[in-house]
This record gives structure tokens, C-alpha cells and sequence, in this order.
DNA sequence: TTGTATGCGTTATCAT
DNA sequence: ATGATAACGCATACAA
């Protein structure tokens, strides 16, 4: 790597008339700047990174904690954090929890020594479930800002971009109910314990409530044979029209159980799951949706927290991105 | 962020003191050891991760460039990366390259300045489309190490990882042929431009000439509606005994669309695709895949990227990752 | 217009 | 056993 002062060696002039030249600064004269900028792009001269850094004292880099990245969901907004980074120039260091408090807790000490200037994470289900949360109230209180998007520390004091779980969830079953014409919606889960899924699974039983009807909850969080349960439970109960999946596969699931079992989609049953981006190419007649727009919470928690950053004073705020109800081919349109 | 210095002026001893304590050096006595310990502690101190950068000018950190991040493979793959770079005590910078030339391009260029001690990149549909790379020879010629998996320049000399493209489905062609008996199979592709599409079409016709059999392939890469032309293609030709996908996606489509026609699978129709960690789920029956062992695939790409940033002397090798066929139940076991 | 000196936080070498 | 000094590469306040 060629650094400033062996440009300043070959052109016999000083380490700092060297950095200025190549910073454009209006104290050097054209010509050396001109001597200067040929040789630099000639040796392809890069500032260092790291020496910057430590100048100025900030990395220009996010730490990125994610549960994981198999799921669409998390790979999705993951894109959103990387394009807006890269649009604001930040890079991002990322990290996955794999939804253990352990290597949540480990991302985030080995990473508040300097190595990022913020962090941006969702928190594993580990960590939800045992409640704890004091190695993320720590790194706050070392200063380096924190933001939590969609699975979110309500104790914790900090920026937070959330889905509007709740609420999309209640339309999606008003959905069914007033547009529809459904009666027995069955509600099917496999993350009951995760708080999301809690406020999910809230909306419904508001709207179930609401329009005084029956709830039905399949819970699938800690079985083994998915298909079978969700199967069983479709064949019991002949009386069910619409399947409302509060997570990107259960759904899916619902539809090759119901065309097992004959049911006519959407002529005797709805369906309505999560989804991302491509979800309804995966199921035939195609699914419909509640959509998270999981792009739109990565660049929305970036523009925050760079935003937070650079200000001297922050109000810490609490974001939410609606979701949209795309109709696939699943549910009847209205 | 506690500094040395500031240790030092608390504890009214030398800066270099304070280090070699906390360093365990054995010129310090234990007395002095265990109060900067104990001040360390309490203050919560941790060695400022840049300025060591910059001292042992090695950042310990990979640049990783993806093509994409919601393609399950890439996904998996980066959880294998990360795993393996946790392991050996680096952190990883991701960058997604989107598919595009311009963006592989400039991530390259902006991580290159001392920022990453190494890359691992798999090349975008852009750069392989147009055959370009000097973008990546020209880092590889600033000594900084890039290692290549999946989709690889073949004219760069550099360490590669790769799977099995060809024989693996020359390998399932030949199962669906002998073990099978079927005689007509369908191969269904989405990216037979990239570089290990047509090493799997290779392998696959390969194994069709071998048994004196017809090819029939249906390339769908710039085809809008997908699922409709994989039901007309199956409409059409009801001699179709078999799919081979050699794609994520477009294998499930096939089951869908093949249910849709009432076929029976696998009685009347084997399927096999290529898949990844959870990819059966998304199909009844659920579908049998070539399984690319993404995650393995991520870990060696860090273990041998590490290894030759230790070695002095490193010879550059290309690791091939089988891959395995696991039967689900869209084809006939033997 | 150019050059000198200083400091970012750490570590290593060389005194004391 | 402890401390002073230099160095990593860069940027900037200050001198010349």
C-alpha cells in the first residue's frame, strides 16, 4: 500500500503538502497539486482506512446483529441496511446471533470497542424469551447508540423501527370477515413466543372479538411434523373457510394441505400468510400476502441511526412501517 | 471510551506500564498487574480495536461480496462464512454486489485501502455476462488475497471454491434414468446463463447422450410468467416422465404446476430440484433436491482464505464441495 | 505556498 | 520493575 510519505519521498516534498495537495486544499499551488495527483494515480494511492479512523475517531462502519439470515424476512431487510449504507457510505459489519443470547451478547461486546459507530439489531429469540437485555442496555450506556427494528427491547430506551403487527394483522382478519364473508378463520403460527408474534396473534383475537366470532389458534411453534399438524387440523374441522399464517410458511404449508384435501382455494378456503418479495412464487393458486416491507425497515433503521449520529442532539423515536395487504390468488378479491 | 492514557493519569504510572499489565507482562510486578486490572475492569476498558489495526496493520476482518442476499443459497452461505470467521476470531464487512457490475466494482475498490485483510466473492450475473473482471485482478495485484466460490473466473488465478455443478446432476440425470426408469426428462433452469447453469445443462446432457436418450430443456431465464410456461410445457408433452430444476425455485413450480394437470408424483412424474436447509418444507410432496452444502461451502471459503493470509508462502488451490441428493418424496426411492 | 510539529491509541524498543 | 520514546498513516494547527 503506498502511503503519503513515500509520495512525499519521490516528489522530495513534505508529508503534509502531500495531504493537502491531495485534498484539494486551496493553500498549495496548482502545480504541486498536479505533480502530486499524477503520481497518486499513478502508484494508486488510497488513504488508508484505519489511519483515518483512528484520526477521526469515527469508523463509518454499522454493526449489523441479526438473528439469522435464512429467514426471507431478515435477508431482506439485510439488503435494505446494505443499499442505504452504501448510499450514505457506510460499510456494515454483520454479525448473526443465530438466535442465541450467547452470541448476541459476545457480537455485541467484541464490536463496542471501536469498531463501529452504532449498531443495528434484531434480538435473538433466546434473549426474548429469557428477557434479558442488560449486555444491550451496557453498550448504550458506553454511548454507542443502539436501534432495534421489528423484534424490539421495550424496556430498553432507544431508536426502534417496528411493523405495525398488530394492526396489520386486525385488517387482514377484517379482511376476511366484512370482505369475505368468512366465518371460521383459523390462525396458524410457529412464533407464538417471539413478540412479534404475540402482537400478532393479539390483532386477530381484537378482530375475532370484535365481529364476535370464534377463535381458533394452531399453534405449531415446538412440533415436529408441520404438514401433519396443520393437515390434521384442517380435516378435523371441515367448517374452517380461511387460513390467516402470521409467519412466511405455515401458509404456504396450508395451501398444499388444503389441495390435499380437495378444498378449493379460494372458492372453500382463504388464505392469507406473511410474506417478502418472491413468497407467492412458491405456492399455486399463488398466496396472499400481508407484506412486510422488510427492504423499507433496513433503509429506515440506517437513515435513523446515521441520522442520530450525526446529531448533537437526538430525540430518540420509535418508527413504524406499515404493512400492505398484496391479494395473490389465494382469497377472493372484494 | 476508556483509553490508556487515562488509566495511567488515574493510577499515576506510565502509559507503557498500563499496557504491559494489562498484557500480562512478566516485567511488571503482580501488585501493579492487579490494580490496573481492577481500575480496567471497573472502567470497563477494551483495547481501542482501530488503533491496533493500524499497529499490526492487519485489520482481522474479510470483505465478503455477494451477488444477492435473499437467494437461500447466498444466504446460507453467509451464515457459513460468519460462523466460520467468529470461529477464527474475524469479523466480516458484507457488501452486495446486487447482481451488478457496478456495484461488485466499487465495493471492491472502496474496501480495498486497508479496510479488509482479504475478500470472499462470489462474481455477479453482470460481470459474468460481460465477461469482464479486471476489477477483481487489479485487487488481487494490489496484494490484497480474493477468494472466489460458486460463480468463478475461470482466467483469474486465485483460490476457489466451487461445487460439483456438472456431476451432480449428471449423477441425478443418471438416477432418474436407471434407478427410476424414466425416459423423458424435463430440465427447467432460470439461470442458464451463469456459469454453473451451464455447467449443470452440461451435465446434464452429458448423462442424456450417455443413455441414448432425447434432451428437453426449457430455459426460463427471461420469461415473465414463469409458472405458465412450465404448465403448458408439461400440458404439452405428456410423455414428460421426470423435471430435473437446476434452480431454487422453478422445481417447486413444477410439483405445483403438475398437480394442477393431476399428475401424480412420483408416480406418474419424478421431481428433483436444487434446494438448501428448509426448501422441502415449501412443497407436498415434498420435493427431493440436490443439496448444495451452502453453509460448508461458506466455512471453507473462510478457513482457506485465513489459512493463506497466515501462510507467507501459500499455493492457491480450488476446493470442490460435493453435493448430495436427498430424496424427499417427488421422486421414487430405490 | 510549503514545512514542522502534534496527536489519535496502541505496542515495542530501549533506557533507567 | 517502570518509564520515555518512537512508530503505524493521516490530518491539521501553527510556523516559516
Amino acid at each position: 500500500m503506498t502511503t503519503l510519505k513515500e509520495l512525499a519521498k519521490l516528489l522530495n516534498i513534505s508529508v503534509s503538502t502531500v495531504s493537502k495537495a491531495l485534498n484539494d486544499s486551496h493553500e498549495i499551488s496548482e502545480n504541486t497539486k498536479r505533480r502530486v495527483n499524477e503520481l497518486a494515480a499513478k502508484l494508486n494511492y488510497k488513504p488508508n482506512r484505519i489511519a483515518q479512523q483512528l484520526k477521526t475517531n469515527q469508523t463509518k462502519t454499522l454493526g449489523v446483529i441479526l438473528p439469522t439470515v435464512t429467514n426471507p424476512f431478515f435477508a431482506e431487510v439485510l439488503h435494505g441496511i446494505e443499499t442505504k449504507a452504501t448510499d450514505l457510505d457506510y460499510d456494515i459489519i454483520v454479525c448473526l446471533s443465530d438466535e442465541t443470547l450467547l452470541k448476541e451478547r459476545r457480537s455485541l461486546e467484541l464490536l463496542s470497542n471501536g469498531s463501529v459507530d452504532g449498531f443495528i439489531m434484531a434480538v435473538a429469540r433466546e434473549s426474548q424469551l429469557e428477557e434479558y437485555s442488560e449486555h444491550i442496555q451496557s453498550v448504550i450506556d458506553s454511548r454507542v447508540p443502539v436501534l432495534m427494528f421489528d423484534r424490539v427491547v421495550n424496556e430498553i430506551e432507544c431508536d426502534k423501527v417496528v411493523v405495525d403487527d398488530f394492526q396489520s394483522v386486525y385488517d387482514a382478519t377484517e379482511y376476511l370477515i366484512k370482505q369475505e364473508g368468512r366465518k371460521n378463520i383459523l390462525l396458524v403460527s410457529n412464533i407464538e413466543e417471539l413478540s412479534v408474534g404475540k402482537l400478532r396473534i393479539s390483532g386477530y383475537e381484537k378482530a375475532i372479538a370484535d365481529n364476535a366470532l370464534k377463535s381458533n389458534v394452531l399453534k405449531l411453534g415446538s412440533i415436529e411434523n408441520v404438514e401433519e399438524a396443520v393437515y390434521k387440523c384442517l380435516e378435523d374441522d371441515p367448517s374452517i373457510d380461511a387460513v390467516l399464517s402470521i409467519d412466511h410458511i405455515t401458509g404456504i404449508i396450508a395451501i398444499n394441505m388444503a389441495k390435499n384435501l380437495k378444498r378449493s382455494i379460494p372458492e372453500d378456503l382463504s388464505v392469507i400468510g406473511f410474506g417478502y418479495e418472491h413468497t407467492h412464487l412458491l405456492s399455486s393458486p399463488k398466496i396472499s400476502i400481508i407484506h412486510q416491507k422488510a427492504h423499507e425497515i433496513g433503509a429506515m433503521s440506517v437513515k435513523l441511526l446515521v441520522d442520530s449520529l450525526k446529531a448533537e442532539e437526538h430525540q430518540l423515536q420509535t418508527i413504524v412501517v406499515p404493512s400492505e395487504l398484496k391479494l395473490g390468488e389465494s382469497s377472493k378479491s372484494s
